[in-house]
DNA sequence: GATCTTTTTGCAACCGGTTGCAAAATGGTT
DNA sequence: AACCATTTTGCAACCGGTTGCAAAAAGATC
């Protein structure tokens, strides 16, 4: 159906070979050879089937993007943001919907099967072990909001959830809050696992702070809405660190039910800094995570490994800061 | 680097057409021949590459799915559908981030290039030439939020938006609203026409009704706060119909800006019952599109054009309803 | 115009698969 | 055991491209 290579040779009178060449960058072809097969090819609406080429090139322009985070808006962002950083370098992304699997075999054959040029694993819950998996297969993987470490195994670019932990337990205190709630995402996910690190960490320098710990089933409205709920029948603390934005409005939803106000009698602080958290009827204050900078960095990252598949690995860890809004009361003695 | 036919074929001492036809459903091979190729494969760790084999099938098993909506939430969940509807039938979801692009060609281009079997265009806002051009260029193609129409060009999957502006209308003034504004979104957008169409439909046979008309620049929360922070500044109407539940969730940030209570002193009504239009507080009264139906719809449609592709084009509407919750005053003289 | 160098072109093999066809193997009958 | 029908297998061509190599063409030099 679709004109072919060997349609606009014959058209052109000249050999497949030529045809090829107009078609790739820096082959030789002269001029005049040039005009021809061009002419034939636009005559036929001739473009090449980059598929039949990635057989020889062992280049498909196809990125996989892996992600199990359809439930969190700010992942339409994400998506946004990667799909248009990928578009313009000449990219295309293989969407992948993991749902609850966690098992990367199965992501793995298809991304194979699929010849795809590198994986992003878009997931700041899944273990390093994931992203590792596609490097054993020889594929260039990078993890964004990934688990950071010192010595990653794979490419990580995100942000530092164990200092993000710290940073909100700092503000806390700083605030005068001396009875402190964590309510975190999944407590399998890395993210949920550092932020409480980090989180525990600092308290203990300050032993006249307690701490109670708790987790949503997910990251997502409706699960913290239940678990703040949850929590509602029992004693409170007076302010949680909730493992994230979406955590944290289905905690504000879950208070504003119980009759309870923020920040008068609970304090929140979220993470992630979404375009919602900045609306008027929500005002969350929160800790901002530069996501536009951490995926332009994946997708240079990941676009500098197609010419260096063994680069050795790095992680690229973004600063993070606290943005105030009016979920928390004034700092304390400050100025 | 990964195992081919050919290696397989080799450890197993037999014909490459052999390995093929192990790997190809329906096709002969024995089973003592099976068993045989399936141990080299495994001891290989041997899968079929999908492009190589593509080029002979003609089939990619890849679906373009193309949208331009990357900022309301809601589309969110419809990725999600869609990655796991198509998933699920063993298909794999291309992306294509449309941004403000309307001119179908490089599209197109980039889906022949490629050779995906099919494109789901998924959009409210694109007319029908837009999905019409893949059409034309031979690829099965399925519009799935586009514009109902009793002749379609293309495969339409969704709403009745006329309708749906007629039932918005229908409500207000059945709730005893004289002065009705419709705030819809880009006035570009064919679902903006036809809310706006069916709504003055209604409104016309109703000679005491007054209709005032704007437009949001975009389906987002921005664009729906600015424009109702502008309506703010002269005369309102009584209440609105707002294009979208993301416009109507950015009008009510806008309207408690100003001090104004909904319903008491305004009254909103939205379309698409997103998750978040049920937060308590948002708690928005809308019209519910039923999304997952829709979708399924749209791939089992897209399914049954791979066998068939010259299907001839049919609109499949679904009906919408109206979710009762707390942004509108009650209805006068029900009961 | 002859000779040498450089550029352009085509041939043919290859990328990793599938498939029509005919030959080989198998199985069933008598 | 001979014959025939059926199933299984391998050969070879093909899908739509790319590319190393050598031949042909073009350009440079004298």
């Amino acid at each position: 159906m679709n004109a072919t290579l060997k349609d606009v040779a014959e058209r052109a009178g000249v050999s497949r070979s030529a045809v090829s060449r107009t078609f790739t960058d820096g082959a030789s072809v002269s001029e005049k050879m040039r005009r021809k097969v061009e002419k034939a090819a636009s005559e036929l609406g001739y473009s090449p089937n980059l598929l039949a080429r990635s057989l020889t090139t062992r280049r498909t322009k196809m990125i996989g993007l892996i992600s199990n985070n359809f439930h969190n808006p700010i992942f339409l962002t994400v998506f946004d943001r990667f799909t248009d950083a990928l578009q313009q370098r000449g990219l295309r992304p293989l969407l992948v919907n993991l749902s609850d699997e966690t098992d990367p075999q199965e992501s793995v054959r298809m991304m194979r099967d699929y010849s795809v040029d590198g994986v992003i694993v878009a997931s700041s819950t899944l273990p390093p072990g994931f992203s590792k998996a596609f490097r054993d297969h020889g594929m260039p993987v990078v993890h964004t909001f990934g688990q950071f470490s010192s010595a990653p195994s794979v490419h990580v670019v995100g942000i530092d959830n164990v200092e993000c932990g710290r940073m909100a337990a700092r503000s806390l205190i700083a605030r005068g809050y001396t009875n402190l709630g964590f309510m975190g995402g999944p407590e399998a996910a890395t993210s949920t696992q550092d932020r409480l690190a980090g989180f525990t960490q600092e308290i203990e320098n300050h032993p006249h702070i307690t701490l109670s710990i708790s987790y949503a089933a997910a990251y997502s409205f409706d699960a913290g809405r239940a678990e703040m709920l949850r929590l509602a029948t029992g004693n409170m603390a007076q302010a949680y660190f909730c493992g994230d934005d979406v955590l944290s409005i289905g905690a504000l939803s879950a208070l504003k039910d119980q009759g309870l106000r923020v920040p008068a009698d609970v304090g929140i602080i979220g993470l992630n800094d979404m375009e919602m958290a900045g609306w008027e009827n929500i005002n969350l204050t929160t800790i901002h995570q530069p996501i536009r900078q951490i995926i332009n960095s994946s997708v240079e990252l990941i676009v500098a490994m197609l010419d260096e598949p063994d680069r050795y690995p790095e992680a690229r860890i973004f600063p993070c800061e606290i943005v105030e809004r009016g979920t928390l009361g004034p700092e304390i003695g400050v100025k």
